[in-house]
DNA sequence: GACGGTATGTCAGGATGCTGACATGAGTCA
DNA sequence: TGACTCATGTCAGCATCCTGACATACCGTC
């Protein structure tokens, strides 16, 4: 089949490049968190919890880009594996603080190391300087997406 | 606060950037689309068809990030729908080469130009040589991923 | 104090997409 | 030629996630 001539006009998109990438980092994520036993959201959600303890489900949704309700099944499940943990009744609102157990500091520290592997051999070939460039670059599109 | 365990840090994480910027992309891309009554996928398969007229449905799905399986499901209404034909016998192999028709076409032109307006609103802010750094950078992502 | 607006957690119902599987056709190599 | 490998189109079954909805709780203004 005629598969040997990569499509031109589209290499040069930077929307479709960047479905290209964004769904390569995925694919590879998953792999390396296979084995491991979790998902991309199993493992954003530790990972958000490590750097700001007491978010909400809704908060959580929000940062690993899936729904409340998809949100609040997998916490069910990751409480009743002793990996967070949320108070039974909230202390103001409706909102449950969740927080890391010791067992889901563990899980996430290997998850953690996985994840930076494979993000490390995304940037092998940049140097400091080029990173910078990514980061900024991706940030402004982000910024100028959000406003309408 | 210091920690003792490293983690990944989000906000400049390039691996949560690149999530992000591409969660904002889809869901501009699908505000625009939707009062034209159509999904990212329906658009980008015909997007691929004009560009490279007479891809199989397996080189349609691999394009647009679907299974075989949605593909055809998709290719099916939008034959139904007139946009696209396929020959009843396949000439070699197994492979249906599809084709735009008149009417897909025109349907193009309107998505596409919504959807550039959305591509250009996410560089107004950079000048030809930021661009070029973004796709770059970009491309050398994809190709670390892509080697195991 | 009452009210509207906003945010949260939770409960079904349904649409969408994927995994698994099968038969078929083409290319490869002994 | 025959066995093997690979890719394709298609079918069924299932998992996943979202849309819609509701009750509740805070917060602002009046």
């Amino acid at each position: 089949m005629s598969q040997e001539r990569p499509t031109i006009e589209l290499a040069t998109s930077p929307g479709y490049l960047l479905k290209v990438a964004s769904t390569a980092l995925r694919t590879a994520m998953e792999e390396v968190l296979r084995p491991l036993g979790m998902t991309i959201t199993h493992y954003s959600c530790l990972e958000l919890l490590a750097q700001r303890p007491g978010l909400s489900n809704s908060e959580l949704a929000r940062g690993t880009f899936v729904t409340r309700q998809s949100m609040n099944v997998l916490l069910q499940s990751l409480q009743r594996d002793g990996l967070v943990t949320r108070p039974e009744q909230p202390a103001s609102g409706r909102a449950l603080p969740t927080e890391l157990t010791a067992a889901g500091r563990r899980q996430l520290a290997g998850a953690s190391a996985a994840v930076r592997g494979v993000e490390d051999r995304m940037l092998a070939d940049m140097d400091a300087a080029d990173r910078r460039r990514l980061t900024g670059l991706l940030e402004r599109c982000v910024v100028a997406l959000r406003q309408e």
